[in-house]
DNA sequence: ACCTTAGCAGACCGATCTGTCTATCCGTCG
DNA sequence: CGACGGATAGACAGATCGGTCTGCTAAGGT
């Protein structure tokens, strides 16, 4: 990724620019090898040269979603928040920064799952997305000093794919808000006493 | 829907049944009409005689599968619990029945609105089955007392879909006694004062 | 000047998709 | 008996699918 800094716009990059919009926007499966080939301006041999499959196209592209994901939540968590304990809950609010965009259509690895085969390579790529979000909430609810993180961290995560469902299926932004109400009760009373360390 | 009672196993019903089962374990947009009328031991004819498109079939089943959902979901919270704050954790409990059986897949609107075009019969069905949901939550949260039915309501649907989406795509199946456990002090929070009537 | 490498355009293949149509069969009712 | 409605099997059409392959173009390094 990001390897040798040679052409400016390489063939590469523009197919996976152009999955990513398409196969986001309108399903993995509807969207065809040809759509995104037309789309990204490019040879249908560059992308078989590039990917080998349709498939291994659909794993970088939720890849690449799953690496902006975490890079943004990353960024912004500890641009907006000190402690551990605020960034529990801001990670609501970074989620929710997505679902006022107008191309907001759910998560996209919830989707990829509803469409994908078992041991395909979306399904694949969906449970390191999920093992992130985990591990991501884990991580947090540890280093906050909660009493018993792993419960925290499994209670936040239902909030958290609730509050994206809710997003989705409901067109109902304010799901997010919700979400961090009630994630804000369950951190404070996780981990009461001593605020700090 | 079971009108008259003619025939004993009619085509249209054993199509429904064999739509059911296919299109909720591998995906709407996956299973073909072929493997639909032959899992049914039905003829194509009678497949667009009966339902006139694969559409309006996708339409059929998912609103047979809400109608099942909401009757047993009905059905058990009248048996089991008493109050109306008792059948607002206890939706949990009968969720999570579904979270131990190997044909689990998750949500099947949710599935069905990942692969649907906007506006299509899926995405109307899906709209309709979230209502439900809505309502369901809502109406128990009037009848419990709650002081803010719409925001308890609210919360008890993110910690809903949240278990769904936890318990598939993370083949968790706990996920439900931690949304389960959540949803009981929200609940116990929002009624507050006055436990009989 | 040559050769490699990457990319482009597009024909082509076999499979599969939804949907239509023909033709046959069978049970029931008048 | 005869007619008819509903079911059957299956060929067929037109489109699209993922994937392969053959040429052509152009830039860059030696």
């Amino acid at each position: 990724m990001s390897g040798k800094p040679q052409g400016r716009a390489s063939a590469r990059e523009r197919l996976l620019a152009a999955a990513s919009e398409l196969f986001y926007a309108e399903g993995v499966n509807t969207v065809g090898i040809d759509r995104v080939i037309e789309h990204a301006g490019v040879a249908k041999a560059s992308l078989y040269n590039a990917f080998g499959s349709k498939d291994e196209l659909v794993r970088a592209y939720l890849r690449a979603r799953h690496a902006t994901t975490r890079e943004r939540m990353t960024r912004e968590l500890e641009a907006r928040y000190a402690t551990p304990a605020e960034r529990l809950v801001g990670v609501f609010e970074v989620q929710g920064l997505s679902f006022t965009d107008p191309a907001f259509r759910g998560c996209a690895f919830v989707s990829a799952k509803a469409e994908a085969q078992p041991g395909s390579a979306a399904d694949e790529a969906a449970d390191e997305y999920r093992s992130w979000v985990h591990s991501l909430f884990f991580d947090l609810a540890q280093d906050a000093g909660a009493h018993d993180p792993k419960l925290l961290a499994q209670q936040l995560v239902l909030l958290y794919d609730g509050a994206g469902i809710g997003a989705w299926m409901d067109s109902d932004p304010s799901a997010e808000a919700a979400a961090r109400n009630v994630a804000q009760t369950l951190v404070s009373a996780a981990i009461a006493r001593r605020p700090s360390q």
